[in-house]
DNA sequence: CATACTTGTGAAGTTCGGTTCATTTCATGC
DNA sequence: GCATGAAATGAACCGAACTTCACAAGTATG
């Protein structure tokens, strides 16, 4: 009858846990899912790939996590912006000025996650993220259209398209890739441009089709 | 000393390509990329696995030959509308309007072709096309900007914003899926608001300055 | 230090699907 | 019909990664 868990163990095991997603985060922001293998982050977080499989049941699980933790981060951000002070206008202008700003800080990490061709297991996954990113925007719409700042429209739909539109911008072929903070700044500020174009008053009045 | 090509198998062999071809499509429609296996693709078509690579040098090449005549007739009419008559508005709804329609007509197959993840080799093709679509857009937009309809802006950026926009309604975590002609018709409309909305002129509600 | 159990290892196993190729079947021209 | 070479076949091959597992190394108790 010997040997249980001291809390010296515990530690190392935890912190093997902590390295393990770690150099996950760090190996798909530099070359994204595709060379995010097992062995790859096994090597970069000084363990063997089998020691993985101690911590996380499969490669998806590992992936699904980290990609988790990021996309909690973000909409609680989201949330917070949702639910704080301002005109609707102010809030969705914030946003997705927040959103489009942390993307841009890491952009292969962001094209990683928004976009790049992934196990369908771990790309439903994703679209939980993203619908939940929806809703936070949809919750903005609602607002403005209920006070009646924003015209009627379905908030649902219009927040799908934020979501699309930004990415695209920020992924898509035809994606700028700023180098200067100025530049930076002036590429939030041509989306965020867009977005509450897209979802404010025009001048004449939105006929909801049907 | 025997045998040339006789115009009979000249048409044989055509048929077999194109057969290739449909079968294809036809796979991809039903259950996206990931079910359209070279063996699966044979046995639609009628051939043997080893024949198809007679027929094309590899899978990725006759899946990008798939998506390119999509796209190529998707880019045809896309251009047709945008250098034709009507102002830049009119032409723009007309250009949302047929693409949205038609990705409705086929949505497993316009899934599959916008977001269903692939290997890097036929998502860069997909890319390009996208790429094409949005200079499409971009189009209709630059000459609005020019003659004053539409507020000055990237429209590059904005044209990668409506495609993103319109991928995302389509395709996205949240996509509807209208059963009805009506219904149909009803989220086109909706689509296509969001679109004009988000390029053409904005002003305050009805405010009067000062 | 001996024992009992946990944790780490990394090469081998497994799976999956694209691709190849020796063989067979078929089309052409004499 | 026969010779020649094209076209079709499909089972075997292969490469790439994820996952496993038998074993080694390490850690806690008495």
């Amino acid at each position: 009858m010997a040997y249980r868990r001291s809390a010296r163990m515990q530690a190392r095991l935890d912190d093997n846990r902590r390295r393990i997603r770690e150099a996950a985060r760090r190996i798909i922001a530099r070359g994204g899912f595709r060379q995010a293998q097992m062995a790859a982050i096994a090597e970069a977080a000084e363990l063997s790939t089998g020691s993985l499989y101690r911590y996380f049941p499969s490669k998806a699980e590992l992936f699904i996590d980290v990609l988790g933790a990021a996309a909690e981060r973000e909409i609680q951000l989201l949330d917070a912006i949702a639910a704080g002070r301002g005109t609707p206008a102010e809030r969705l202008e914030a946003a997705v000025k927040s959103y489009v700003g942390r993307a841009l800080e890491g952009p292969h990490l962001a094209h990683a996650f928004m976009v790049e061709p992934v196990e369908p297991e771990l790309d439903s996954a994703r679209q939980q993220h993203r619908k939940r990113v929806a809703a936070a925007f949809a919750r903005i719409l609602e607002t403005g259209i209920a006070e009646g700042d924003f015209p009627e429209q379905d908030a649902s739909l219009s927040a799908a398209c934020l979501v699309g539109a930004i990415t695209e911008a920020l992924s898509g072929p035809t994606a700028a890739a700023p180098e200067t903070p100025a530049e930076r700044a002036a590429l939030v500020g041509r989306i965020s441009a867009f977005c509450l174009r897209a979802v404010a008053e025009n001048r004449e009045p939105t006929r909801i089709a049907g």
